[in-house]
DNA sequence: TAAAAAATCGTTTTT
DNA sequence: CGATTTTTTA
């Protein structure tokens, strides 16, 4: 049997242009020992830069030669991206065919896939809604108000991620109301109780129940759980170190029946603990599978001596992980250079210099990484960057899918699906406003209450509620009409027409259109690409739903949409940075209180993971790293002292090479930041053009995107609003926005990370 | 009820 | 400082 799938494997591997056996023989012993014990359970530490990314592909390559059906392979990444890359590499050996059937993805997406299965089990249906954070504070908040606890005490969000804890400890509603004594704790208890209750009435899961009614439904149903462990013969965990106790259980209810478990990770770049990730797992790991056998990746393909050195000497300072010592054959390297500002925008300015330097010396912008401890860092940088030309591209932050007026059409859609979710209801009730103002709401909501119905429900009986203005009622009556219309609509149409007819009904548009400012003109076009999005999809998956389409959308994030681009250096924060590599990295912000990140005091524990954190920054370098701090830094419109992190000073000092030293001089003096602040991206919004004549605006933004795709004058394709010619490119990263003039509908402004646009030749 | 004015509060990190 | 939320007013 095996060897009649050998041979048509085979025959796959001679299809495709890279033989496994020839990349077997590149790998070191322990690296092809993780790779080729195909049977049991596996553990490898793969230290940063260690090849681990290579042996997850080259295992699962070897699987399929070894006869095992790509759909019997589980691979559970850390990012969509991950996943995908992953599937591309493989394919490369086996083709994509084979490749494109493997589990791949994040825990999440997997999961959501199986639940959605399943859903009926769990008492869901099928189009049950996916709760993003957001959606779960709003959620949290409404019961706030209902419980009428809304003071200092009782915030949407620190309440939602104390119960997201709980949840994650498996600690369900009823055992935490058991356990709690202060009046606090047992009101907490009550928003949990309601929360959890009012998910299921909304047949919405947030992104904590994907993972834990996967494992009821592994746990409750022994019939389920028996395929889903017959399906997934070899299942591959990556980075382990991040995962929380629910992610382990579900593992390991699948693998105990065949033990076939592969796990990679390294603890020294556990930064995910404050998410509920669990060191405990790795120790459990080995009592739940006492055969398991432990290998060690400690040879570093990625860094100089020098930054390799340099992590080892921090990472060394905490007291919690496993000894280990990486080392490497490569060349010793260059110092770690290290630049001190007199405040932010010097840091950015210096390490813009510094940036132009190094592309002087040979390195590339994309080979370039910019990393910070929070998102607000990034602003700052992005101005000093721009004001030097240099082309770049921010990952993480607010995504597309984040801005509200696309989480507005999304909740649009989702309704259509599934009716009962009320907090897309809630949502978009009044966007645009229809005259159902708070009075009549609470009235519709005690009346759902009451009742134990959804609140869509309470909404088809408006007629039933006596206290309601004639108003309301009229407004309600509208929405209903509008909803159930669309309901049907996809029952008939296909969703290239229908969606596009739906969202223009809702009249979101036409209020967006209504007032002529930036903003409107701005989510008129965001929404305008997101129908494009949702026509695109319809038409290269005919026989997907709506409900597939919305799926995919809650789970991915920035980084997953995003491709790196040649020509751009990437600026992100550090959690976005594990898993990347780049010839050179700047490390920005090291200064007390910032990173180390304080908020009210650190603890030893947090402390270490911010040190994990840092180490995960090195050794994200190559060739060249580059700390940067500020002595001084401004927060919330005022300038602060800071004093240089202790994270610098746990480095030997023979490795650090002090450029820039400040002098003290007043050159950076706050009016000529004034000064050039014109450039800052608010100000660049169209109509601004007191500002920005078009022929500043020209020469400055023409040399800026001397390596992009775009330049102002060029002929472009819109898959919407077809041909036009560029006349204007202005903001950056993310937010970057090109200003086409189309024959068709005249000028729009788009954002270039979305339009999805093609150049014309001419 | 909806728009305009005032007040508040934020900065961890993300599936 | 600037975005978001709450309060006031028409």
């Amino acid at each position: 049997m095996e060897n009649s799938n050998n041979i048509n494997s085979t025959d796959n591997v001679n299809n495709s242009s890279i033989s496994v056996e020839s990349i077997l023989q590149r790998l070191n012993p322990p690296q092809l020992e993780a790779t080729t014990i195909i049977n049991g359970a596996v553990q490898v530490i793969a230290g940063a830069g260690s090849g681990k990314t290579r042996v997850l592909t080259t295992r699962i390559a070897y699987l399929i030669t070894q006869g095992i059906k790509p759909y019997q392979i589980l691979a559970l990444t850390f990012t969509n991206k991950a996943a995908r890359e992953m599937k591309e590499r493989i394919a490369n050996f086996v083709g994509s065919s084979l490749a494109e059937r493997i589990w791949a993805g994040t825990f999440h997406s997997i999961f959501a896939r199986i639940l959605r299965y399943e859903s009926e089990l769990l008492g869901y249906s099928k189009n049950f809604s996916i709760y993003d954070q957001d959606d779960s504070n709003s959620l949290v908040k409404e019961i706030l108000r209902e419980l009428k606890l809304q003071s200092k005490e009782y915030q949407p969000n620190q309440i939602h991620s104390y119960i997201s804890k709980l949840k994650n400890n498996l600690v369900s509603p009823e055992e935490y109301q058991q356990e709690v004594k202060s009046q606090y704790h047992k009101n907490v208890a009550e928003v949990y109780f309601k929360y959890q209750e009012l998910l299921k009435t909304n047949n919405a899961m947030d992104f904590d129940d994907l993972l834990l009614n996967t494992l009821d439904l592994l746990a409750g149903n022994k019939e389920v759980l028996e395929k889903y462990q017959k399906q997934f013969k070899y299942i591959l965990v990556d980075e382990f170190q991040d995962t929380n106790r629910p992610q382990y259980l579900i593992i390991n209810n699948l693998a105990k029946a065949h033990s076939n478990i592969f796990i990679v990770g390294d603890d020294a770049q556990s930064i995910y603990r404050w998410r509920g990730a669990e060191i405990r797992n790795i120790l459990d790991f080995k009592n739940d599978y006492p055969m398991c056998k432990m290998i060690r990746l400690e040879q570093n393909y990625r860094s100089t001596s020098n930054i390799l050195d340099v992590a080892h000497s921090i990472i060394e300072h905490n007291k919690n992980q496993i000894k280990k010592k990486l080392w490497t054959e490569n060349e010793k390297g260059d110092l770690i250079d290290v630049i001190e500002a007199e405040d932010e925008n010097n840091e950015g300015e210096k390490i813009a210099n510094q940036i132009i330097k190094l592309v002087e010396n040979g390195f590339n912008y994309e080979g370039i990484a910019v990393l910070y401890r929070t998102n607000a860092q990034s602003l700052v940088l992005e101005r000093s960057l721009r004001l030097r030309n240099i082309p770049y591209q921010v990952f993480g932050g607010l995504s597309f899918y984040q801005r509200k007026e696309i989480k507005d059409v999304v909740a649009y859609l989702r309704l259509l699906i599934n009716p009962h979710d009320s907090v897309s209801l809630l949502r978009i009730l009044n966007e645009p406003p229809r005259g159902i103002g708070r009075a009549s709401l609470d009235h519709i909501i005690e009346y759902a209450n009451t009742r134990d119905i959804s609140l869509f429900e309470a909404f088809l009986y408006h007629n039933e509620i006596t206290n309601l203005q004639s108003r309301a009622h009229l407004g309600v009556k509208n929405f209903i009409d509008l909803i159930k219309k669309y309901q049907e609509a996809l029952d008939y149409y296909a969703l290239d027409s229908a969606i596009p007819d739906f969202i223009q009904e809702t009249g979101l548009l036409d209020m967006y259109k209504e007032i002529d400012s930036d903003e409107t003109n701005d989510r008129w076009n965001n929404v305008m690409q997101l129908i494009n999005d949702i026509i695109r999809f319809a038409r290269e998956n005919p026989n997907l739903s709506l409900n597939d389409y919305l799926q995919q959308v809650s789970l991915l994030t920035d980084f997953d949409v995003k491709d790196f681009v040649d020509g751009r250096v990437a600026l992100m924060t550090l959690h976005t940075a594990k898993g990347l590599e780049f010839p050179a990295v700047f490390i920005t912000g090291l200064e007390k209180g910032l990173f180390p990140i304080i908020r009210n005091r650190l603890s030893t524990e947090e402390e270490e993971e911010e040190r994990r954190l840092f180490y995960v920054g090195i050794t994200r370098a190559k060739k060249k790293l580059c700390l940067s701090y500020a002595r001084r830094r401004s927060r919330f419109g005022e300038y602060q002292n800071q004093l240089p992190s202790n994270f610098i000073s746990e480095i030997h000092q023979d490795y650090l090479n002090f450029i820039g030293k400040l002098k003290n001089t007043n050159s950076y003096s706050q009016n000529q930041y004034k000064s050039n602040s014109f450039l800052s991206g608010s100000d660049l919004k169209s109509g601004n053009h007191k500002y920005f004549p078009d022929e500043e605006r020209d020469t400055s933004y023409s040399q800026l995107l001397e390596d992009e795709t775009f330049h102002t004058g060029e002929l472009v394709q819109h898959s919407h609003f077809g041909e036009g010619r560029i006349v204007g490119v202005m903001g950056s990263g993310q937010n970057m926005k090109i200003t086409v003039d189309f024959k068709s509908v005249g000028r729009k402004q788009l954002m270039a990370a979305f339009a999805k646009l093609t150049k014309v030749k001419y």
